[in-house]
DNA sequence: AGGCAGGTTCTTA
DNA sequence: TAAGAACCTGCC
């Protein structure tokens, strides 16, 4: 099916954004015959797969806010367009920041514009920051992929024919021991990935009744599963509850921080989208350096 | 070859 | 209560 999206919505800046990490670009088809394809809009038109839980879908961008989806209608109307989070507006929050008094968040938000917050699953996200620590991007997808491969299922395939799996459910990640959970490189973070599972899986966690605590209690529990910091907490509270305040610190953000806000980022400007400013950061910093 | 990467836990004062 | 060390693994 086809969509016009007339707000922010930047596929490839959503990808490189650090929210999500079964969200990736589909590699230009090389290596074709010579010359042939060229008639159809050079190179322009990228194509992207997104992984969400056990559902897939594959995106062209078409330019001008037009997109085609390789989902039906129904699906879209049913998931993905929540997904994306269509219902908010992002270049109205944008709009929030004044480039007199926040010079450098102005700028970074230019350079970001275009990045949501997807609304993911709680489940896949808290397994997916848990095995973020002392990763980098790549490697962090490496082992989420290794994951799925091993204890998800096929639910598509992408543009270049390669097979998408779904997330592993809580169930199927418990019952892998612990050596299978080290063969998709998860290092010491084995064992917390391990307790997650067993806790979600037992019901002794129940991750779709978190939603409804206030923002203290939720942190409250969420740091006290194993593997879990205040980072990876904020992380999940952001990208898996969709709770737009919350501001992951991370190495990046911490370094931004100190340099460019000194006296400290003016998070009662920005309540309640304090979140959707640390992405913009996040991205700028990442791209450009503090 | 040693250091480091989107942190957290465990161990010491 | 607060620093410091240890931790898997892959990639410079």
């Amino acid at each position: 099916m086809r969509i016009k999206i007339e707000d922010d919505f930047d596929l490839k800046k959503i990808a490189d954004s650090g929210q999500c990490f079964r969200f990736n670009e589909c590699a230009a088809e090389i290596g074709g015959k010579s010359g042939t394809e060229e008639s159809f809009g050079g190179n322009d038109s990228r194509t992207f797969s997104v992984a969400a839980s056990d559902r897939h879908i594959n995106i062209r961008e078409l330019g001008d806010g037009n997109y085609d989806l390789s989902c039906s209608e129904e699906d879209f109307e049913s998931f993905w367009k929540n997904y994306f989070d269509l219902g908010l507006s992002y270049s109205d929050i944008r709009a929030k920041i004044d480039p007199e008094s926040d010079p450098y968040l102005y700028v970074a938000s230019e350079y970001g514009k275009g990045i949501r917050i997807l609304r993911q699953d709680p489940w896949e996200m808290l397994i997916s920051f848990i095995i973020s620590q002392r990763k980098n991007i790549p490697a962090i997808k490496a082992s989420i992929e290794k994951l799925c491969e091993r204890a998800g299922y096929v639910i598509g395939e992408d543009e270049s024919g390669r097979k998408i799996y779904s997330f592993p459910t809580p169930e199927r990640l418990s019952a892998l021991r612990l050596e299978e959970l080290s063969a998709c490189s998860l290092g010491y973070r084995d064992k917390y990935v391990h307790q997650a599972a067993m806790d979600v899986a037992s019901g002794a966690v129940d991750l779709e009744a978190w939603r409804e605590l206030e923002d203290a209690q939720l942190m409250e529990k969420l740091l006290g599963l194993f593997g879990v910091g205040v980072k990876v907490a904020n992380c999940e509270i952001l990208f898996g509850y969709h709770r737009l305040d919350a501001f992951p610190k991370d190495v990046w953000i911490n370094k931004v921080l100190d340099v460019r806000y000194p006296s400290g980022f003016p998070f009662d400007s920005y309540a309640p989208y304090n979140g959707v400013m640390q992405q913009y950061l996040f991205f700028f910093s990442r791209s450009e350096g503090v």
